[in-house]
DNA sequence: GGTTGCGGTTGATTCAGGTCAAGGAAGGGG
DNA sequence: CCCCTTCCTTGACCTGAATCAACCGCAACC
């Protein structure tokens, strides 16, 4: 389900070209005139507020979303459970893949800060794609990018200690700030010690407990929000590492 | 990585409207014509005896294959660590999706049992494709599927308790079991206690242990690898069952 | 027939992390 | 400014599941 259109804003050109994430974007390798059909269906919804809705669970699937600015996560709320947090989505990031193909949205999608999205109607994807190979090829790879991601997540949190989850949690945000452009050591978290928990399968207090031990040990630092990494590789090293007979050794 | 060619069988033509599966297989929904140009593709590798693989973690990433018939399991091999299933494969389910837009494979499939598989050479799907937009859509259906499997399955892993893991992972292959015409409450398991153990995040004592307390409960009957369903609600019950406050209620 | 090895079961023990509880810090609204 | 809420931290305690270990059944093989 998008935005009602009353609340969209006036279409503007988008200019793929001049965004900063063009190099990791969805129409990455179009030609030129292909990317002008690209550009042509783009739509903005007017930009989100901290906690706003993008996706509703249940909705119907109409449009893929890409994070322009900002930062969402998406939550799955399961009968008689506590919603759990599957992903996080930051600038670049595709929205909506797993909608595909199905008439209603697997979970909600939520906006943690102030966030800007382009939408792609998911019928318009279509008939380009039809047209452009490169763009079928980007969206292929997008879901297989993405059902790897998941499988790493599966192995994480299935054979990895509270540590180990933490500590490549931060790696793998590290990285993705570092692929942005960002400093790989320095960086915001747009999200709670209850969200972390939840896509880390934790309860929030051992998050914050493991993250003060990190303190301790000098892998990192954390003040509130602010996480500076000291030691990746230590980190690196820390995530890697097998524990008992059932996760590795 | 494929089989070598030479041990592939002559080609046969596969005539999938004769396949049992044929209502739940890819080409699902394709013209006449446009099935026949499907079934041009497809190759048969040899049969494959329990143990052998399929695909090879890290080999380059080549082809699709669809599960003819017996059962594979994939599972992940990672730095100094235990090896870790990720999925079961059963008939009609397509091995692979992961490794589409990367030059090589996620993980390794092993078959469980004596297995065939059809194979799809990847570069001649996405031609085919190309003109067929049923294709297409079916390509991307498999993989927003797959996407929503994984993700229930990371909400499994990261929530809750062994007893619900298994309940669910028995709910999961009954259903699937089902909708292939096989009977719901009673099936073989072809994984290994320890496979599912790996699977569902479980040391295998635990996966031993748990499915001795079913048959106490009545819930369900295990001989070896044999099980039964006595109980279908009260599994669904227990699956569904919020716990605790981190991960429910 | 004995041996070896694998898969599975069961028991005893341990411990990582969940739960409960209390309180502190920070931000927003009136 | 205070109040209220939300987020976070820290401590005490408890428990579910991992670990360690012994053992059984069975098939393959010499």
């Amino acid at each position: 389900m998008t935005l009602e259109s009353s609340r969209r804003q006036p279409a503007k050109a988008t200019r793929c070209e001049r965004c900063t994430l063009h190099a990791r974007c969805l129409p990455l390798g179009l030609e030129l005139d292909a990317l002008e059909s690209f550009e042509a269906i783009i739509q903005h919804p007017r930009p989100l507020k901290r906690g706003e809705v993008l996706v509703r669970q249940g909705g119907t699937f109409e449009s893929l979303f890409v994070v322009r600015s900002g930062s969402l996560k998406q939550s799955v709320a399961q009968e008689g459970q506590r919603d759990q947090v599957t992903h996080f989505y930051l600038p670049g990031e595709v929205v909506g893949l797993d909608g595909i193909g199905e008439d209603n949205c697997y979970g909600s999608v939520v906006a943690m800060e102030s966030t800007f999205v382009c939408e792609l109607p998911f019928h318009r994807l279509e008939d380009l794609a039809e047209q452009l190979p490169e763009l079928r090829g980007q969206l292929y790879r997008c879901m297989s990018r993405e059902l790897r991601n998941d499988q790493r997540m599966m192995c994480l949190l299935s054979g990895r200690t509270a540590d180990q989850r933490l500590a490549s949690f931060m790696l793998g945000l590290s990285e993705r700030f570092r692929l942005r452009g960002f400093s790989p050591y320095r960086f915001h978290l747009s999200m709670s010690r209850s969200d972390i928990g939840s896509y880390l399968g934790l309860a929030l207090e051992t998050v914050s407990r493991v993250l003060a031990r990190f303190q301790q040990q000098s892998l990192a630092t954390v003040a509130g929000r602010e996480l500076t990494i000291h030691d990746m590789e230590a980190l690196v090293a820390l995530a890697e590492e097998g524990v008992g007979r059932h996760s590795g050794g």
